[in-house]
DNA sequence: ACATGGCTTGTTAACGATAACATACAGAAG
DNA sequence: CTTCTGTATGTTATCGTTAACAAGCCATGT
């Protein structure tokens, strides 16, 4: 009683070998259907708790997949993990989550963590990584695969889209609105990876159409808050007051500039339009209501997930690494005159 | 090349025995810091990775705590989480997450798949089990820690508030300022244990004052979104329009029912006040802000945190079960007439 | 010079499960 | 009746690391 019970103990009990009970709790070995109803009778009378980091050790195979995203609190990311871990989970893999909190150098640790656990595959969000981290899941001998972003030079799959080209969807509908001066709220680039490919895609967008892409506020460490997006769109109606449109790094920010304006008495899109991106839910919500672009998070966590279960039961065309592009879309809404 | 390199490989390369390249990657050991220096150089060259698994079965320690949360995107967990994360990683501990999505049944089967991991202690949120789940958790023999609740009966530790007792504060905040039609917007209690327990002690608390305690609306499952606090608003406001005030189960709630009243015209707090709970980012950059309360989530992880680490590190008390109250406080603002 | 003790390194067995192989047995086929 | 086939169970060795114990070496004190 002292001790936990392990299979030698449920075995003696049940009055079988070890090797008996082992099958006993797997599904596909073949026992009979009488003697593993009576195993687990007995290892639950003996309160028998299965141990998985012994199979683990033994079959070489640890049931878990490493999953990286920059934080948990945000609607996207999390959308993405509830589809991933639904998708594995059905195959029988556990998801073990990191958070590297937009900061590659914590990434590049929590990767090492992570691997230590012998995981079967790796997810890991966005396309830019320490130089030791790339080695690091090179070398990893399992299955890496890049979300929430189009690398130039991939480590191995990918399902995601491009930050940068995502913007001229983005351009391309306000400028058809028949906006010009139109400004961008960011977060540092020397964190926010992904936001700052969304920032450079602006102002290539704007380029390509010969308008002014030096309208850009800088708020802070990412993830830019609502406050952070409040304050940005209070430093842009001071300092750059003639400024016709502003798109926000994420929906956050862009909300919080809307609250802005609303203490302001800055009315939107009437005086100014706002358009964010992620499509999280207060966009649809808020009053007026938020043009912004959907990346399909669930999407893009189905896909990996499909992947790797597919990988993994090697029924895959192993012909090299895949890309699957999930295409984000455009949802106008009235904070820039449109729905 | 082809087989990842063992600890035997390292040893063999650096000159040394299996033993000594163990001790060279643990900090506790004793061991020379240049035969240490010179196998943490040979086992980088040779692109070794320690193998937790093997380390986990022999040492019988796993490393892991088991936490399981509702919901992932939710910034009051998530907050929770991050806190414990970071001060069980200070103890070399980390974290497996689980999500049991508001379900009962889901926890347990979660429960269960967490413990074969052989996690050294398990943190769970809310005081609410299955009685399977309950007695998993009893017979798994590490600490269980429970959280965001105070348990009539609790299992083990207890880091938390009452979530019934909470709404006294609230009820009496919204009297105080002279409003006595009261209305609780929640979820199906079925499955937001939490939830059902902030509407009972709304229900108590209005009795107490003599109030009329009927005025609830249930909109769907948990976590109630922003899109169904507005519906439920509609509905209060189509039904029930001498109500004076409301009370969501949760901010996010709140905001959709805030949202609700912009779209009708109706006035925040001059025609109805909006209050809800958690504290979430957005009710204090909300226009008008909300008023809510703050359960304090990062000082519950951190609480938790703080005493898994003592429990383990032995030198706890062990007077029996723990029970660390954080009390949470009410934030007024403007929305019922305050800040 | 020799015992003592601290520091560093090595040897052996074990953690709890499963892969691989061996074997027993029942019913079918010849 | 023998051989064959397939299902159900058992035996042995092993996954990669570390606990426990053993032992060597060197400096120090007497």
């Amino acid at each position: 009683m002292n001790t936990k019970p392990t299979m030698k103990e449920v075995a003696a009990a049940a009055g079988v070998s070890v090797m008996t009970v082992s099958r006993a709790f797997r599904s596909d070995a073949s026992i009979s259907d009488a003697t593993r109803e009576h195993i687990r009778k007995t290892a639950d009378d003996l309160g028998y708790v299965f141990d998985s980091v012994a199979s683990n050790l033994r079959s070489q195979r640890s049931g878990f997949v490493a999953v990286t995203i920059p934080s948990i609190n945000n609607a996207n990311f999390a959308d993405t993990v509830a589809a991933l871990t639904s998708r594995l989970d059905a195959a029988g893999l556990q998801v073990l989550l990191g958070r590297t909190n937009y900061d590659m150098a914590e990434e590049e640790r929590l990767i090492g963590q992570l691997l230590r656990r012998q995981p079967e595959a790796l997810v890991v969000t966005g396309g830019h990584h320490t130089e030791r981290a790339r080695r690091m899941m090179q070398k990893a001998g399992v299955p890496v695969v890049e979300t929430w972003d189009l690398p130039k030079a991939p480590l191995g799959h990918v399902v995601g889209f491009s930050n940068t080209d995502v913007m001229r969807f983005m351009v391309a509908h306000l400028t058809a609105r028949g906006y010009r001066r139109i400004a961008f709220i960011g977060g540092d680039s020397a964190y926010d990876t992904r936001g700052a490919d969304r920032r450079r895609g602006f102002v290539a967008a704007m380029e390509e159409r010969g308008l002014d892409p030096s309208r850009l506020i800088t708020v802070g460490r990412p993830p830019v808050s609502m406050r952070e997006g409040a304050a940005a769109m209070a430093i842009l109606l001071d300092t750059l007051p003639d400024t016709e449109a502003v798109v926000a790094v994420a929906d956050p920010a862009a909300f919080g500039a809307l609250t802005e304006c609303a203490r302001r008495g800055v009315r939107v899109p009437d005086d100014i339009a706002i358009a964010g991106f992620g499509n999280f839910e207060i966009s649809g919500v808020a009053v007026p209501a938020l043009t912004s672009i959907d990346p399909f998070p669930a999407r893009i966590g189905e896909q990996a997930g499909q992947l790797i279960a597919d990988l993994l039961r090697g029924d895959a065309t192993k012909n090299g690494p895949t890309l699957i592009e999930v295409e984000p879309q455009l949802v106008a809404r009235a904070s820039t005159g449109a729905g």
